[in-house]
Formats: C-alpha cells, sequence, structure tokens
DNA sequence: ATAGGGGCCGTACCATGGTACGGAGTCAAG
DNA sequence: CTTGACTCCGTACCATGGTACGGCCCCTAT
C-alpha cells in the first residue's frame, strides 16, 4: 500500500506541512522519488503516528528524535533511562493537573453557592 | 510589607523578565512609583501566585486574563463556563498522559526483559 | 491542449511565553 | 563622589512547533 503525501498526512490527522516539517526536523524520511512524486508506506504511518504519539505523552520534537535512533540502534540502557525520566516528568504532570482539576472544581462550586458578588476564582487556585 | 520587583518575582519563582513580561500582557498592574521605584505588595504576590498556579491548570496568558477580569467582574456564567471547559481539557489530558506513561511503563519493562535486539519503543506507543 | 489538482521545495511568517540587552536613573555605603 | 546594586523602559532576540506562500513540475480528465 503506498500513498503520496497527502494520505500519509491524512493518516495522522496532521497537516502535510507537518509531515514535511518533521522530514526536515529528520524524524520522518524522505523517499527518493517514484515517477515524480515521493510515495509512503505502512512503515511511515506509524513512524508518523509514533511520533504524535509520543508528543502526546510530553517528548519534545528532539526527545522523538532521539527515541528513534535509539529504536534503530540497540542503546536499550539510554532507553529506559529517558522512559524513566519521562515518566517522572509525566507523573509530576498529573498530579500538578489533577490538584488543578481539583481547584476548578471547588471554584465551579463556589460559584454554584451564591450569585452575587466577584467569583471567588484566585482563592480557588490558593489551596 | 511592600517589596520591589525583584522580590516579588522571587516570592513565586520567576524571572523580574517575567513579571515585567505579565505587566505588559495586563495580567498585573504597575503601580506607581513611589520615590522613584515601584512597590509592590501582598496583593501582587498573590495575583503573580494565581497565575503560576492557572498556568500549571494549562490555562494560556490569554486565558488567565480573562479569568482575572471574571474575577473583577460578576460573571459567574462565563467563569463556570471556563472552568467546566477547562476541566473537560484536564480530564482529556490526563487521560492521555496516564495512557503515555503505561506505554513507557510497557517499554521499559520489554525493555528490561531481553537485552537483544532493537528496543521496542515504537511497538510501545502502537496500542 | 489545457485546466485542475496534486506534489516538491525554499523561504518566510506566525503564536506563545518568555529572556536578554543597553542606556539611564536612583540610592546607600565606603 | 564614586562604585555597586538595584530599578525602569524600550526594543530585540530566542525556542518550539508549526503554517503559509509562491514558483515550478507533473498527471489526468475534459
Amino acid at each position: 500500500m503506498s500513498m503520496m503525501i497527502s494520505a500519509l498526512a491524512r493518516s495522522a490527522g496532521v497537516n502535510v506541512e507537518t509531515v514535511r516539517y518533521y522530514q526536515r526536523r529528520g524524524l520522518l524520511d524522505t523517499p527518493e522519488r517514484g515517477e515524480g512524486v515521493r510515495r509512503y508506506g505502512e512503515a511511515d504511518a506509524r513512524r508518523l503516528g509514533f511520533i504524535r504519539s509520543a508528543q502526546g505523552a510530553g517528548f519534545t520534537l528532539e526527545q522523538i528524535g532521539e527515541l528513534l535512533q535509539l529504536d534503530a540502534g540497540q542503546d536499550r540502557g539510554r532507553a529506559r533511562e529517558l522512559a524513566a525520566e519521562r515518566i517522572a516528568a509525566l507523573d509530576l504532570k498529573i498530579a500538578e493537573m489533577q490538584a488543578a482539576r481539583g481547584a476548578l472544581e471547588r471554584l465551579a462550586r463556589a460559584c454554584h453557592a451564591s450569585d452575587e458578588g466577584p467569583c471567588p476564582i484566585i482563592a480557588a487556585f490558593e489551596g
């Protein structure tokens, strides 16, 4: 199954320009042209999907580049290290977001409790 | 208790330039100069702290500006709306991060399981 | 054969959230 | 009365992650 760039982009729900940007960053490779046009396959689509997922996990494009290198190579130690770092960062961020969520919920409740005066927004974030 | 800009910045763990940036963005106000220098108080520190917390909750500076407006005003409906929107976005992001965390943990385990061949990083993100 | 719709490429531009720089003023201590 | 530490202000610059533009080529359908 081969596709042109727009199908590849669509497969991951990104813009064509974004695919090209990832190519420039060296995250996706740029196949040779076959009859004037570059053709992409499953592997490219998976790789693009990986990039998006990893981005969802909070990796920067630079880190993703490193992960892709590691995947090609065999440096499992480094891969585990990156994973561990990211898990720690993720735990922190998740806790932070859960705290924020709690604060917002308190805010919404306080807001509902009475209907006059200013909404105690700042207070909601003080705890 | 009055402080100069650097003490204010320190109180929230930010750079002086960041405080000034927030002032330019209209998130913090810029008190009149008293003897050549601007002096800040508790209220400013709380506000700055609020900005950082709200940022932690994923609000953009623009949204934070809106929240601060609301806090001054009385538009509780809008405040609740913003809170609800952000809670939904937060829930989504939290779920995403938890999924990513799970994937990374699987990766780390798979990595530990055997010590040869490429680390199955891409596979870890495919599920 | 010609008009559209892709694709290809380089380069420019954008938003967000800052950070840095340089000149000028002010204050306190030595 | 100078040195140092700080402030103030404007303007410039930075990183990240894209998005847009314009010129050119190529393929296919009308």
